[in-house]
DNA sequence: ACAAAAGTGTTAATCTTACACCCATGT
DNA sequence: ACATGGGTGTAAGATTAACACTTTTGT
């Protein structure tokens, strides 16, 4: 059977970071191409050989030189067709969180330049990225309520007004400190540290760290994480 | 720029019906090629200028001409390169809902025959497809708790004895009779209609009708729909 | 002593759970 | 009159929501 089909597959991650308050996103100056000079998603062409995953990793690596913590498909686009000027091109997204704080970036062979832009502040964007984007924002607000991966955008060892800016900020909501951290303590999967934050100004704060084995363990016991807010 | 890329794209659709207290899935005989005779899921390779939405519903007509309530992308499979053992081949598969009561399937072109098998009682699958089948199985069973779509498996009109068995077979859970029913039109997003079911046996019992147009409304206003049960 | 952020409890309201009896029909 | 499934209410327990003062540090 011979299958004669032109479409390319491509795969684009949408890296989330999370610093001084606020949400940003990964992005890479074209450095070749009619797109030149235009800002756009991690992303490539899928090698034969390939996995999805392994494709995404590379491109990662290649383009930004970045370790993720958390990694997972979003959503396939394929609907446009001429999303891509030149050819056909489906699009498989990922979606990542990463703790950008101490991050350097690099940019290496395909991009020009990578550079963390504010989710507010972004700039014209190639091809559809501007609409997965929005699906990866939408993602990470809706998941970050039932699964614990606001950690992964925070260092090892965090402040809890830290995590709770990150909640109120991502999903755009105040939230009674008074209540947000009983509900996360109830949890028993963040646990105080004998450390400080060294913070400048008030009274100084304990770090905490998330205990992942111990999410895991409850996890099998059935429980779910849950963060509902009015 | 030229791309020296050789994988072929393809759509799959998970078909999920719902009739005397069993959920179902719809299974297609390979009529051709080395998979000859093996059950598979709907689905086949996308076209160059078809859309992968229009892929699915294409495939979906030929293959068993079933129109279905509800239609998502459910997650592409791309990480096992030699699934299918002719070339490599990454996969969209997408996840339906069919009211399957009154429905006639026809065994098509590529299709020698078309059939509804119990979730189970499969027979042997061919390719990756029993694990797809594994991973919209999880996203049925997740999705129902906080999205109607369990409507989107029964005809219009319903007693409600039959939505309580849908969700208590899907979710494989026993729920109480009265709490599921107090819940389900707190909502005020199912209502009661004039007319009786044909029951044999026993009090007779109203149909009950979704009112997608309410839920639309109330979700506008932010009403999340929901049910969890211990 | 004051500014700044951290840390902490209680109460009312709401939602969830558990549970059992009567009703309408066909035979 | 009995078998079968339909329809209904209540009370105890758990969870959520609203709300403000004290603590620790640096200046």
């Amino acid at each position: 059977m011979k299958i004669d089909q032109n479409i390319k597959i491509a795969v684009d991650a949408i890296v989330f970071g999370y610093t001084e308050n606020k949400l940003n996103v990964l992005l890479i100056k074209q450095k070749y191409g009619i797109l030149k000079n235009q800002w756009a998603l991690v992303g490539g062409f899928v090698k034969d050989k390939e996995s999805l995953n392994d494709a995404v990793n590379r491109e990662l690596q290649e383009e930004s030189g970045i370790k993720v913590n958390y990694l997972e498909q979003l959503y396939t686009f394929g609907d446009n067709i001429v999303r891509d000027p030149r050819f056909r091109v489906v699009s498989v997204a990922y979606f990542a969180l990463v703790n950008s704080t101490k991050l350097v970036l690099k940019a290496d062979s395909d991009a020009e330049d990578a550079k963390w832009f504010s989710i507010n502040e972004l700039p014209n964007l190639a091809f559809d990225h501007q609409s997965i984007l929005e699906t990866a924002r939408n993602r990470l607000q809706s998941k970050l309520t039932y699964q614990p991966i606001g950690f992964d955008l925070l260092p090892k060892e965090f402040l809890f007004s830290e995590l709770e800016n990150l909640y109120c900020t991502i999903l755009e909501k105040e939230i009674d400190r008074r209540n947000f951290r009983k509900k996360i303590l109830s949890f028993g999967i963040v646990e105080e540290t004998e450390k400080f934050g060294n913070k400048i100004k008030g009274r100084p704060a304990k770090l905490y760290r998330f205990n992942k084995l111990k999410y895991n363990q409850l996890v099998d016991n059935g429980f779910l994480f849950d963060i509902n807010f009015a």
